[in-house]
DNA sequence: AAAAACTTTCAATTATTTTTGAAAGTTTGA
DNA sequence: TCAAACTTTCAAAAATAATTGAAAGTTTTT
């Protein structure tokens, strides 16, 4: 396979596994670009190389930006704005999973916590409803709880993290 | 709150978790029913709880069923079919877990492996190509092994895993 | 063996999400 | 201070995904 080959399949790919997980399938193109690309990209570049309009490229490096997976790099000579990509990939993954928690699960465990004071009724079926949701609830936390201790060990905490389970 | 409400905003925050993380909301609707019912349910009962068709109803109930995480019960002297969520959360997070690994993650690591062995070119942008692509790589790898050396303690690994991150 | 009871399928429709592109906004340098 | 260079915003359009519902399929009962 040739390098312009293997470059489009890549971004094509990482576009299709983002959108399997809820991210914007151009957004995870942008950043698969990024992330294979040895210097700073400008925006004209990023819409040139992946056919997107100015409007979309803008909004998804901001998007990206926000995740704290992309950062600005100034260019000495150049006025307009470079983006480069988070490289560490043990940093990237521990961005990603902070923000889905801080996003997507602690909002979700706040309901949990609501829904499972539900008050007065003794019925059968609320019960089991109380039951089932303080589980979850007790589930989720554990898990989310988990993405803070295990990103404490920061560098290679992959790494770690596999060792300790090996032990 | 009362049970009716509790229910339904649990049910409508599943459906969201769902959609954030690439899950058909309704899919995500009908399993939060299911967890929180104590007796099998009925499609019919699925249709009216949460006013949807018989074809939507049939199809995401087939997807729950695909994930193996919804079974099929047969009630007695009942003729049509009535639907169980696996309740058990460790055995729940266990199947989503090696299912999105065998549908999303392994093919993303067959394309991984094959871009990254890009051939002849030597420029210095096809050289950091392979080298990112190589370490991502080995990094998705290894968090790949990483659900099947965890759910390998099955029973409670979550609690295990905490344990031995502790330690 | 036929009808009744129920489930699945899928083409057409509807809803949602994403994208575009031009206008408005901002920054830089002449 | 102005205009050129660049970025952001957002309403409208396009693309994608989800849903419907009726016909076809299947299983059970009489």
């Amino acid at each position: 396979m040739q390098f312009d080959e293997a470059k489009n399949k890549f971004v094509q790919t990482w576009g299709a596994l983002g959108s399997q997980w809820g991210i914007n399938k151009t957004m995870a193109q942008i950043h698969a670009l990024l992330m294979v690309s040895k210097e700073p990209v400008s925006m004209e570049d990023i819409m040139q190389e992946l056919q997107i309009s100015r409007g979309n490229a803008s909004m998804n490096l901001r998007g990206l930006m926000d995740w704290g997976i992309v950062y600005k790099a100034n260019k000495t000579g150049e006025r307009r704005e470079f983006f480069v990509a988070e490289k560490d990939l043990d940093e990237l993954a521990t961005k990603i999973a902070k923000e889905r928690s801080k996003r997507e699960i602690k909002p979700a465990l706040k309901v949990l916590k609501e829904v499972s004071a539900v008050e007065g009724d003794n019925s059968a079926d609320a019960k089991h409803f109380v039951e089932q949701t303080k589980k979850l609830h007790d589930f989720v936390s554990r898990a989310d709880e988990m993405i803070d201790k295990v990103t404490e060990y920061k560098d290679n905490w992959l790494g770690k993290l596999m060792m300790k389970i090996l032990k």
